[in-house]
DNA sequence: TATGTATATACGGATATCCATATATTAATT
DNA sequence: AATTAATATATGGATATCCGTATATACATA
């Protein structure tokens, strides 16, 4: 069974967990420590809210060597999606600062 | 200014007030009681939620002798509508049948 | 095997959320 | 004025959430 709406809005309703929901939608995917940087959050704090986001089948994860990949579970339902685009209007200043910050890390590990 | 996302995803967490909103959304407003009846929750549980709803800028009131309506806040913005739009679509069934319960209920208080 | 880097998890405490119950307020009616 | 109906608020307790810190695990490399 897919997500329900309340699920999600609760999964949504954390800062660092909408952000980093809204950047892995707007990139495809993201690694921890990018996140970690692009966030400015501890590691743990990031660890456990994408381990939240997997649990609820909003996130999957992929491992690449000492790197886990996050993106969009590939059942996420097309009305969460649109949740997320509107999620981005509201939040767009905010978000194309995050992105910048991501896009400007050096030494990204390799999505392969 | 107006909610910010995580406010409305806060707000929306929470299957009362989900409900509650939804049920406005699609009917236009509805009254205290008329809530308490189709949602089958205690008066004050549903106050209480409304209250904040009505704190947090996503519902208005007005007073009607006895009766006090609630519907959509006038500065509810765009992108939160179609929030609300998709968690219908996500809630199809479960909305439907608070509908059905909602206006099934004698004696309904007259809108004006 | 030892070390370093990336990620995950466990623990404990602070804070927030939610609810039932009781009570207050407001308006209508007798 | 007293009563009833609709709504709002206050209180206290149970539970959930969130976080920092410490530690564990997994992988890569020397």
């Amino acid at each position: 069974m897919s997500i329900s709406a309340v699920q999600l809005f609760k999964c949504l309703s954390d800062e660092t967990r909408l952000n980093s929901t809204l950047l892995i939608h707007l990139e495809g995917e993201a690694c921890v420590c990018e996140l970690v940087e692009a966030l400015g959050e501890s590691q743990p704090k990031i660890s456990r809210h994408l381990s939240q986001l997997r649990n609820c089948e909003i996130l999957t994860d992929r491992r690449k060597g000492q790197w886990v990949f996050y993106s969009l579970h590939p059942d996420f339902p097309e009305w969460a999606i649109n949740i997320l685009k509107d999620a981005c209007i509201a939040h767009k200043k905010e978000i194309k600062g995050l992105r910048t910050r991501l896009n400007a890390l050096k030494d990204r590990p390799n999505r392969c």
